[in-house]
DNA sequence: ATATCCATGTAACGTGTTACATGATTGT
DNA sequence: ACAATCATGTAACACGTTACATGGATAT
């Protein structure tokens, strides 16, 4: 249940249009919690008949461009839950999936497969290093060259995505060499 | 969609009753990809219909309980889907969602709840070491001490759990660190 | 004017979650 | 007989995905 709740931090740091609030999400949010136009268009409107969200443009229906802006009531949620509990989601992942299959099929090959998500997690590496080098200059590992408390928060999170698809690399070269090559 | 394939390679390891086979989710493959008892039963129900599995008891409606096997169809398919390719899914957590909001919002102090994520993770981590301990001894880290192809497979899948949660410790050490005690 | 693109929106479906209901089994 | 427990199942809903539809803006 964080969609809704992503959407307001987005649209609190910057108000916009639906469009442009989904081109946004791919680039920062998006990057640990994905969402589709449509998933994003319905939780406008959830939260613009719960009185969350204030848009422009009310009844312009279709084409018509809309902007939101997050209103108190939005904002004291978004606090509210930002300072509620939640458990960890456990990992879920279909390619461990597919390994325990071909643990009991036995017949099965998965080295090509785990090697190209190799390269797929060695590219989502490489990204978030440059929006490291582009966001936090001088920054080679551990923390941020200084910069406020909203900067180090920023930058635990681009370091989280880094540590993960450091840990994807470490996993696929010790597999393959576990398992194919020996 | 990996659930029916998940269930598949469950049940054609061995084959069992639906509560079963969802108390041996929670034990095994549930720790990578998890279901309720009643999505499974959902699932049997199709894969019954769509014969890819053999329930013994048809027609026992409620209390009874009913037996699960994988019929040649049903190995196919699994077989069919485990060569197939998939892309791997993107991070997706809820904490970072609250970090980048408490960003926005500024006056949130999430440490407690880094922490508190910090020692489900250390658990976790423990857990794992314990099957690792129980199912792979003599291995302390890299491969294990020897054993079949699926053997290994098994224990990449386990690995793959252990450099997880490592990840997450690695980075919530450094994130407690830099974000509070300066 | 018409082709193209963009923003918004609808519809249908699949997957995941929560709560509860019913039939069998077991223990007392 | 009765309670407790277990296995199976239903219902309703939230979330996510895919495909498509409509209105407006832009360019030729």
């Amino acid at each position: 249940m964080s969609l809704p709740h992503a959407i307001l931090a987005s649209l609190l740091e910057k108000p916009c249009s639906g469009a442009e609030l989904a081109r946004r999400f791919d680039k920062s949010i998006g990057h640990f919690w994905q969402a589709s136009h449509q998933q994003i268009y319905r939780e406008l409107g959830k939260l613009d008949d719960a009185g969350m969200v204030e848009s422009t443009g009310r009844d312009t229906g279709r084409g018509r461009e809309r902007h939101y802006l997050v209103l108190p009531a939005g904002r004291a949620l978004l606090e509210q839950w930002c300072r509620s509990e939640a458990a960890p989601r456990p990992v879920r992942d279909e390619l461990l999936v597919r390994l325990r299959a071909a643990a009991v099929l036995g017949d099965v090959n998965l080295t090509a497969e785990i090697s190209r998500h190799r390269e797929l997690h060695q590219r989502q590496l490489e990204h978030y290093q440059d929006i490291q080098e582009r966001d936090f200059p001088g920054t080679t590992a551990g923390r941020p060259a200084g910069g406020t408390e909203q900067d180090r928060l920023q930058y635990a999170v681009l370091r989280a995505g880094i540590l993960f698809e450091e840990a994807w690399l470490a996993w696929s070269a010790e597999t393959l060499d576990g398992t194919v090559k020996r």
